[in-house]
DNA sequence: CCAAAATTGTAGCCATGGCTACAATTGATA
DNA sequence: TATCAATTGTAGCCATGGCTACAATTTTGG
């Protein structure tokens, strides 16, 4: 009796990826409109204690992606910077994705924000690609 | 200074849901073309340990989606069976919508895997009707 | 029916991500 | 400047979800 189930193929990032990816993609905005990120900032931002933002950015920093003295703002790396960039502009590309069905504005950003994560390189592309044939027909 | 942050609205299931969702999906469809779930079936569809399925399936029975005794099959609960069937209908919307929108369907199999946990009640009712638009066009 | 294989359970480990409580440091201001 | 508020760090707890190793049970075949 041989199980006839699919091989798991694991396509989509795993979570700590995930994680990676929303806290520079943060960090990245919250330097844009403040000059500089703080843990404060983070634990705002995502809604949890600042131990929690503290113990991620130790982290992320032993993964690379940023960097930060005791008491001292969050910087990134290179590769932090350039996770983010990507990060943001797959975000943007699935809530536009979504606004051009119709979607209302904030449902748009909260749904983009969880679907970011899970959609492949060829979903992104005809993502864009619906986008720009909705901007065609006005 | 005070922060501009957005109020974490969290309208996205959390992730213990997200798990008791594939499980409850997944043993519901195991024994439609099984005729019974065991907890090696569900160690290989998800691709992990048979422990990590039993520590799950024993924290899902207390959470009442399901039924289990030692050393035998898993049944869904009649809470399961509504959660199982909602979130399969969940997946399948998500999943037509995705071949409707031409991406290949392994791709789409595994993006809906990922997409479904995270899309809203009108987000799904666009995608539904942008299905049943296409199905119109031919 | 009994031995071997398959399945399931248990013990114990780890990482992530969450928390409270409390200590330390920095910053602001009276 | 000295104190108080805000920020950050640390200790220690919990739940989830992953694992290996080993024990127990069930199933299966000879």
């Amino acid at each position: 009796m041989k199980t006839d189930s699919k091989p798991h193929v694991r396509t989509r990032r795993d979570h700590s990826t995930e994680t990676a990816e929303d806290y520079v993609e943060a960090v990245l905005q919250v330097i844009d409109s403040r000059g500089a990120c703080r843990v404060v900032d983070l634990a705002k931002r995502f809604g949890v204690s600042h131990v929690t933002v503290t113990k991620t950015v130790s982290r992320l920093q032993a993964a690379g992606y940023l960097t930060s003295e005791p008491y001292g703002p969050i910087i990134l790396t290179r590769k932090g910077r350039r996770v983010a960039n990507e990060s943001m502009k797959r975000h943007q590309i699935v809530l536009e994705f979504l606004l051009a069905l119709g979607i209302g504005r904030s449902v748009a950003e909260v749904d983009a924000e969880g679907m970011e994560h899970h959609v492949s390189q060829e979903t992104l592309s005809k993502f864009e690609a619906f986008v720009a044939g909705r901007k065609g027909d006005g």
